[in-house]
DNA sequence: GTCTATAGCTTGATAGAC
DNA sequence: GTCTATCAAGCTATAGAC
């Protein structure tokens, strides 16, 4: 990736995009490669397989989101204020990033164990980390959930949902969408500020 | 699927699982027939072809679940309360058929373009008829949302979430989960009873 | 770094016996 | 209703020329 990152980068940009669109195994070499403007056995001067492909747009996807999303749990401000700029950030992020990040969400099942569980973990962390968020805003008052892993879920569900239905022709732009779901996850988490008044 | 039910849909049900499990794709025509015990050629004598397969299963998970929610969107009571009902029911009807209704939200653009659109248009019905929902409820004061066909995606998005975490081995009975969602739905909504009282 | 050619295998589907 | 045998096509990956 630090050797010769120009062209095998630029192919996988192209993947990333038909992965997302018709899934991993509908996706051939000779798809790949004709989508980039070369022959088939080209490829494997770039990759050692059609797996490699797959896990570097799963990494790329990876990388940067979850990590970038922690601070925002972190940051100062009260816990709604910090889930405000949580969803916000995560939204764009997403958005950003849709096509490597959804085929992360969606086909990593599809490469090898190892590299399955190695990013599993990574996703599964960020889970738990944000369950625990939560589970401290309803300790200090902030926040009025039934139970705080089932919330972190559903927000992430509902989150992630996003590149189900929104496209670039949409009817609200990306910042308009991001303000629109910062609202309702406060509402779904009883988002209270600590002053006392209701939301 | 009235003249000869039994054995065909006894393949079809263990065909949903592996198409849930591993992608249809991924699921070879010797996979299916290996899983109901018998061999490749046997299942043409069932089914013209793989697709024809997927599209049984995908309308199995359609009918009924879609139909089978609106009642709940105009029966009596208010509009709170008939949220309630809305997603708790969502909850164990998704729960009871999750292979096939999993398999239709995440495997039905493998079909023909014909029976890939007839089942669209359904899904697309049944969202904004939620939707409209939404709206009727915000006008009449029990809900407070910011745009409610975001909102009616992203609810929906949450409730599909279920099947991406959930296990039969998990630590709430689906009972428990379809309350707790009932709760989270009705706070994201900004649901709150006709007397005017705060939820 | 890309090409052509091809090995070795799996795929969906068909034909015909029983 | 299930079997065996098989076809034609497509697949991932490799080899070697340029």
């Amino acid at each position: 990736m630090a050797a010769e990152p120009r062209r095998a980068d630029e192919i996988l940009e192209v993947a990333a995009r038909l992965f997302y669109e018709r899934g991993y195994p509908s996706v051939s070499i000779r798809a790949l490669a004709h989508a980039s403007g070369i022959q088939g056995g080209s490829l494997y001067h770039h990759f050692a397989s059609k797996e490699e492909m797959l896990y570097r747009i799963c990494l790329y996807g990876s990388e940067g989101f979850f990590a970038g999303l922690g601070p925002t749990l972190t940051a100062g401000g009260s816990f709604s204020e910090r889930l405000q700029e949580f969803v916000r950030s995560y939204v764009l992020r997403f958005w950003e990033r849709r096509y490597p990040i959804a085929v992360l969400f969606r086909e990593s099942h599809h490469l090898s164990p190892a590299h399955s569980e190695e990013l599993r973990l990574v996703r599964r962390r960020f889970q738990q980390r944000f369950q625990r968020f939560l589970a401290e805003g309803v300790a200090a008052g902030e926040f009025t959930v039934p139970d705080p892993k089932v919330a972190g879920i559903a927000v992430l569900d509902l989150l992630n949902g996003i590149d189900n239905w929104r496209r670039t022709s949409g009817r609200l732009g990306i910042e308009e969408v991001a303000g629109n779901y910062a609202v309702l996850v406060a509402q779904l988490v009883g988002a209270r500020s600590r002053k006392g008044a209701s939301v």
